[in-house]
DNA sequence: GCCAACGTTGGC
DNA sequence: GCCAACGTTGGC
């Protein structure tokens, strides 16, 4: 008898100046492929861990104040990543292939805005955030996992109700 | 633009 | 399989 897994929440990083969260919002259907991802604990969780409809906390780096921008949803289950085996692409692997794939996405969904946007220094002022992965320093993870606390903790700094959350919630049935 | 921190690479 | 060197990330 298969069993429902239960829903789970990952934060992604991504500088702004590369792919933001109004790119997402502005691609076809609101949904992207994550390509371009190099690092093995990332691959990891998009290959083995996110499932569609797990929750996404998109988070803008390396600009003047870093911040949860908005709510995503994991559209799909980890899959190669094509960019690996294209001599073209600026993130080409060439010791993957069609047949060896070595690196692994996932497609994201665009959920929500997160206005206002729930800060860097938000996160480190809130008892219930202030130990997240993406404020340790040093941190290169660009997808790392996130509590549930941690998701209706930043919910709530953003916009005080649950609404987004049931929004996110309802989202799971698709 | 600086620098600390980290993952990856490559010599041995 | 160790570890120093290197390249990259990202906050400041």
């Amino acid at each position: 008898m298969e069993k429902k897994q239960k829903r789970r929440y990952w934060l992604m990083k991504s500088e702004p100046s590369c792919f933001s969260f109004e790119d997402l919002k502005a691609s076809p259907g609101g949904v992207v492929h994550w390509d371009g991802v190099r690092n093995y604990q990332a691959r990891n969780l998009m290959r083995d861990e996110m499932k569609p409809g797990d929750g996404v906390l998109f988070y803008h780096s390396s600009i003047k104040t870093p911040a949860i921008v908005g709510l995503a949803t994991v559209a799909s289950l980890g899959y190669p990543d094509h960019t690996a085996w294209d001599p073209a692409s600026e993130h080409y692997d060439p010791k993957a292939g069609p047949d060896h794939p070595i690196w692994f996405m996932v497609d994201v969904r665009y959920l929500a805005d997160l206005s206002p946007p729930v800060t860097r220094d938000d996160l480190r002022a809130h008892p219930d955030l202030e130990s997240m992965g993406v404020l340790k320093k040093g941190n290169r993870l660009s997808v790392m996992p996130v509590t549930e606390l941690e998701w209706r903790a930043v919910l709530a700094l953003s916009i005080g109700d649950d609404s987004l959350e049931k929004q996110s919630e309802g989202d799971d049935n698709q």
